[in-house]
RNA sequence: GCGCCACUAGCUCAACGGUAGAGCAGCGGACUCUUAAUCCGUUGGUUGAAGGUUCAAAUCCUUCGUGGCGCACCA
């Protein structure tokens, strides 16, 4: 539906009379020679003198963001993909009869202009115009100077206008490039190849979560968008590899919050031969690569929190965190007293509790989670809440695995990968149980991955970091939606 | 899914039962060094939608829509 709007016309009757003097506003090309960014570095050190002996050319594409017009002299500023503005100054002596075009301008069309550098009488390093050309005609008004663009819903909705005019969306999501080739280039010099394995699964596996579903017609077969990776990199290490990763989407069928986005991106890695222990002192350090060379520096706000990642993080065993509590391990493990000794505590439980479930998990991310603000490995979870972890040698009850947490997140999860087969085969059936008991997250149980086990897979530690809950923490963000550029959100009426 | 709050011009906001307004942007005009330029003039609205109460509704009530935040679920 087009919408009719006096603006929009207005900017539709100029592109008409620009067309009528021959000026076809969205077909000509323009190859700018620089980056407003590159120029400021270059020049704005030199003084008016200097530039004017010098007079260094130069041409520049980008979007009017302002215009200043005195008649016969207009000053305008454009950005470009360098994230810089430059000003651009207009003069009728130097235009002439071409000056009269710029009548047709609006802030928010781009232009192509070629000139020389100058600094004016204030000392702002400016190209006078020379030549120009309008590459494209904007037609709809971009939001206001001072204000510029508040509304959160068009913030996501429109996020070509918040890219336009909020220049601190643009470095949030160059933070996440940042972050995400830092993290590449970590596992690439360590010698791990990045994989790409199936979106779409015959079982949703992996992980404890409700699958989206979806339909292949020719092969007239239900699939999942799948909500880990985990079943089909292991199948890889049986394959031969060593030290894979992938960095990629997962989908969950669940809530949609200021932490939780349907789609989310997440890395997971492998390596053979390693155990969780390994990976505690590897995560420190990649993380804080990721750190540095996104951040610069290991020790920053998020928020009002002081958050410093300098290592080594605070170690500290799961029943060890809930002992810290008053909920000793013996309590935690019998189900009603720990249903007792939770409701005594004042932690909100699910209305529902099946019968015989443990609810150490919902104390802990009650009573421990939230302060567990400087980075902290929770280590040797129970292994009712982890299918897929080796069993602890002196301890079969608990498993080789962490969980990292900063402000009160859960950030990361790794453990020693279980390659025992038949051990596999029990915990998947000790999952349907939990799973005809009512526990509709709980995993399913996968043929083809416990056939590849039982050729054999090596032993070897995996984890899995969530990229955009990492992005939050380094960029400051505290709605995940601020790190994901088109959040989920409903359809506009 | 539940609760609270918001929704008024392109954008940012007023008006809170009594004639819908401002700034910016736009349009017309003046202006050769501006930086939120300035000055003069001016257009622009089904107040998110639909019902209801009232002599009178942007304002009060109901339902719906979208969004934000919190809770629940979860990573």
């Amino acid at each position: 539906m087009e919408e009719i709007n006096e603006l929009i016309e207005q900017r539709k009757k100029k592109l008409g009379e620009l067309r009528a003097v021959g000026i076809d506003p969205y077909d000509e090309s323009f190859q700018a020679a620089d980056y407003a960014a590159a120029l400021i570095d270059k020049y704005s050190a030199l003084d008016h003198d200097a530039l004017e002996s010098a007079k260094p050319a130069c041409s520049v594409a980008g979007r009017i963001l302002a215009m200043r017009n005195f008649g016969k002299l207009a000053f305008v500023h454009i950005s470009d993909a360098s994230d810089e503005r430059i000003q651009l100054c207009f003069a009728r002596d130097i235009l002439q009869d071409r000056y009269q075009i710029i009548k047709k301008l609006d802030i928010g069309d781009i232009i192509g202009v070629a000139g020389r550098l100058f600094k004016t009488r204030t000392g702002e390093l400016t190209v006078e115009v020379h030549e120009f050309k309008i590459v494209s005609k904007s037609l709809r008004p971009l939001p206001e100077k001072w204000h510029g663009l508040t509304d959160v819903e068009t913030r996501y909705r429109q996020r070509y206008v918040d890219l336009i005019v909020n220049p601190a969306v643009k470095k949030t999501f160059a933070m996440r490039s940042r972050i995400l080739k830092a993290i590449r280039d970590f596992l690439e010099e360590r010698g791990f190849i990045e994989v790409e394995t199936p979106m779409m699964h015959p079982i949703a596996g992996g992980a404890a979560a409700k699958p989206f579903k979806t339909f292949h017609n020719a092969l007239e077969l239900e699939l999942y968008l799948r909500i880990a990776p985990e079943l089909y990199l292991k199948r890889l290490l049986v394959g031969g590899y060593d030290k894979i990763f992938e960095i990629n989407k997962n989908f969950r069928n669940e809530g949609i919050s200021t932490k939780h986005n349907p789609e989310f991106t997440m890395i997971e890695f492998y390596i053979a031969y390693k155990d969780y222990k390994f990976l505690m002192d590897f995560t420190e350090e990649l993380i804080c690569e990721a750190a540095m060379k996104s951040v610069g520096t290991l020790k920053f706000k998020y928020g009002a929190l002081d958050i410093d990642l300098t290592p080594p993080w605070k170690r500290l065993t799961f029943f060890g965190a809930l002992q810290e509590k008053g909920l000793t391990e013996a309590i935690a493990r019998d189900p009603k007293k720990s249903v007792e000794w939770a409701r005594q505590h004042g932690v909100d439980l699910p209305k529902d509790v099946p019968q015989g479930k443990l609810i150490f998990d919902e104390i802990f991310s009650e009573l421990v989670e939230p302060e567990l603000i400087q980075p902290t490995f929770i280590t040797d979870y129970p292994i009712e809440i982890s299918p897929l972890a080796k069993r602890k040698k002196d301890n079969p009850a608990l498993v080789d695995r962490f969980e990292l947490f900063i402000v009160g997140r859960e950030l990361a999860n790794a453990f020693s990968e279980l390659n025992d087969p038949i051990d596999q085969r029990g915990r998947f059936q000790a999952q349907s149980e939990a799973k005809s008991m009512g526990d509709e997250e709980a995993h399913s149980m996968d043929e083809d991955f416990l056939r590849a086990l039982e050729y054999g897979m090596p032993p070897a530690a995996g984890e899995g970091i969530g990229i955009d809950r990492l992005v939050m923490l380094l960029t400051d963000a505290h709605s995940i939606r601020d790190v994901i550029l088109f959040p989920q959100l409903k359809p506009e009426q």
